[in-house]
DNA sequence: TTGCTCCTCACGTCACGTGAGGTGGC
DNA sequence: TTGCTCCTCACGTCACGTGAGGTGGC
């Protein structure tokens, strides 16, 4: 039944162990408690093959990585979360605390796709402040662009609250840059040639780097203070 | 009572809120409730006013600015804080899970006093490494070094199993330092002029830089995997 | 007397993890 | 038949937060 639902609706039907796959990329730490979790909160509604076996459609997959995407960019607790994709379910333009406007109603279901003005009015922010970003590298230049990048747009607002403008943060990009070059190297010379524990020491040597940085921005933070 | 008992012990005991107070710099989002967490589930044992009151004494402040330190920098959870505490309270030499050593027995109740030997120990790494990290303005010169030392060896003895030194990572240092001058610069630009909020403000600008980083180095990373 | 800080105790909450006992599909 | 994935349901857990009802100290 679920293979004949496969090939008759032409879009794929995965079970929790294959969304854990293709979400494992972008969120490491999903479980399958995770995923049944979500939906005992009714944050994600899959449908069930005759034996109960979830199936989750690309969209379920999409609200999915729409909710985790909230919950770790924007440190959104669920119950906020949910109540903004009810109201969403409802026809409704919610909005969120401290989030700007999130993705329009009419893109959740195509999240590669913001058009400008839409993610203009997603990030709450000026035509001049994209155009800032883009032109100082924070943001590639194109027709579309990503939920990721209204991430940038709204931290480079939070940051205007304090004088601080994109020309301001270019050098971040730089240093972004200049990380990945080493950490790809130094991942490479592992030696592994499986491309995803490649990327899986990509990812932990980058969390090290990271941490270093936290504590020596809290130690000049501290020094700053005294 | 309490007040004699500060003056007879010349050491000074602190209400459950002036705890907080002493503590909000390095860790702001401490608690009342937390600190009474922390004393029901016995890692902190403050003694009490004959009305109930708790008093801690600044070896309980260390203590808990040591337990605090653990949660943030190594992401350890209290029940394994707690066994390591209990354990040197007995006297043991004991070891924790991922954090090389912790700082020596000996040196728990003078926590800003680390002697060279002390802290390779604790960190466990080799002379080498403390030397070039010293020599790359990672961790200042000197006789004495501080837990946040500590934390930094670690992170680079972790960098180093990736094949990436010191020198590699002096870069970041030089990051941190102007990223400093930026957030310093805009939080007194802010014009206010209590202390207490311009430092506030460099932490708030500090952590918004921190997510666009963050926000950066996860779409470079996404990007390096496909 | 008025605030303010502090107290206990019970209960709630948030985000899951665990484990028993069982079924489904190749 | 053997694995493997998946299921439910109950319970546990971790780290607190909340709120009622009350006391202590200047």
């Amino acid at each position: 039944v679920v293979s004949s639902a496969r090939a008759s609706s032409g879009a794929s039907l995965l079970s929790i162990g294959q969304v854990l796959q293709r979400l494992a990329g972008e969120f490491p730490d999903l479980s399958p408690s995770k995923l049944r979790f979500l939906e005992d909160r009714d944050l994600v509604k899959p449908s069930r093959t005759p034996a109960g076996y979830r199936t989750y459609s690309s969209q379920d997959v999409e609200r999915l990585r729409f909710i985790l995407g909230l919950q770790r960019d924007h440190y959104l607790p669920l119950r906020v979360i949910k109540e903004y994709l009810d109201e969403l379910d409802r026809g409704g333009q919610p909005s969120l605390p401290g989030v700007a406007r999130v993705v329009q109603p009419a893109a959740v279901g195509r999240r590669d796709a913001l058009t400008r003005n839409e993610l203009l009015e997603a990030a709450g922010c000026s035509e001049q402040l994209l155009s800032d970003a883009i032109s100082h590298g924070l943001i590639p230049a194109g027709a579309l662009f990503a939920p990721d990048h209204q991430v940038v747009l709204e931290t480079l607002n939070e940051a205007e609250r304090f004088g601080v403008t994109p020309r301001h943060l270019r050098g971040i990009r730089l240093q972004v840059e200049r990380e990945m070059e080493l950490v790809s190297r130094a991942a490479g010379a592992m030696g592994s040639t499986q491309k995803s524990s490649q990327a899986e020491a990509s990812r932990e040597l980058s969390g090290i780097i990271m941490q270093l940085r936290h504590v020596l921005i809290r130690q000049a933070l501290d020094t700053l203070e005294s």
